[in-house]
DNA sequence: GGATTATATAAGCTATTTCTTATATAAAAT
DNA sequence: ATTTTATATAAGAAATAGCTTATATAATCC
């Protein structure tokens, strides 16, 4: 989940990927397209948009020799799904955080400024 | 606008700094609780809370010696408002995209598959 | 079939990020 | 005062990411 949502992140912190991303919200666009409204070389825009396919955040559609791209998911309406999942979830369920979770709940307080033993955990 | 978004998507797109922002939606802690509970070392830490900071993502709270952290904003609930904003915000309104938007409207589309002199954008 | 167009991939370089180790600062305890 | 505790910062090494140039693939056009 962790590792899922690091590639989400990832993808979208990084302007020209960024500005893909609202692009795309207007509508779907090919790669000679993206070319010239961006004004950078085509290898350039091949390589972020493998990045953001990756990542699960733009659709790929064939036709003839285009490749055209658009935006998947909930990204359009601003909400990045796996985040708002990652940030509700239940601490105590969560596998990747089960050692840190167990350690929090024993925090030797005697060392710490609160009484971490009484403290309630969800 | 795309530099501020850039800076808090890059800060949350690490599994270490994911790791902490979830721990501290449970509750504030100070540096060296996160050092025990996540078991890596201090300056890790610290260098770490740095980037949170200076995204927004965190709150420093000074106490005796001790520095609390704790999350700022609306990420608890899982929304990055900064993204949200960005998506919802209206394309023909964004200065970093004028150039951009410009050819978008102006694409020679006798090269392209569309008609995009037609098309109507926001 | 050969040329052109659209896209993808690879290699090498540079820039950025992250981690470790060491040191600095500053408050608290003895 | 000196030592201990808590945190921050700096410097250097290692890993990662992004860009450019060159090449590969594959569909279309003549």
């Amino acid at each position: 989940m962790i590792q899922q949502l690091e590639t989400v992140l990832k993808a979208l912190g990084e302007p020209t990927r960024l500005k893909i991303v609202k692009l795309l919200s207007v509508r779907e666009l090919c790669v000679c397209e993206l070319e010239a409204v961006l004004g950078i070389s085509q290898p350039r825009i091949s390589q972020h948009l493998r990045v953001l396919k990756e990542a699960g955040i733009v659709n790929e559609r064939k036709e003839r020799q285009r490749s055209f791209y658009s935006l998947a998911g909930t990204l359009k309406t601003g909400e990045i799904a796996s985040f708002a999942e990652y940030m509700r979830a239940e601490i105590a369920h969560m596998p990747e955080l089960s050692t840190e979770v167990a350690r929090l709940q024993n925090l030797d307080c005697n060392e710490a400024v609160r009484k971490c033993k009484n403290s309630s955990l969800p």
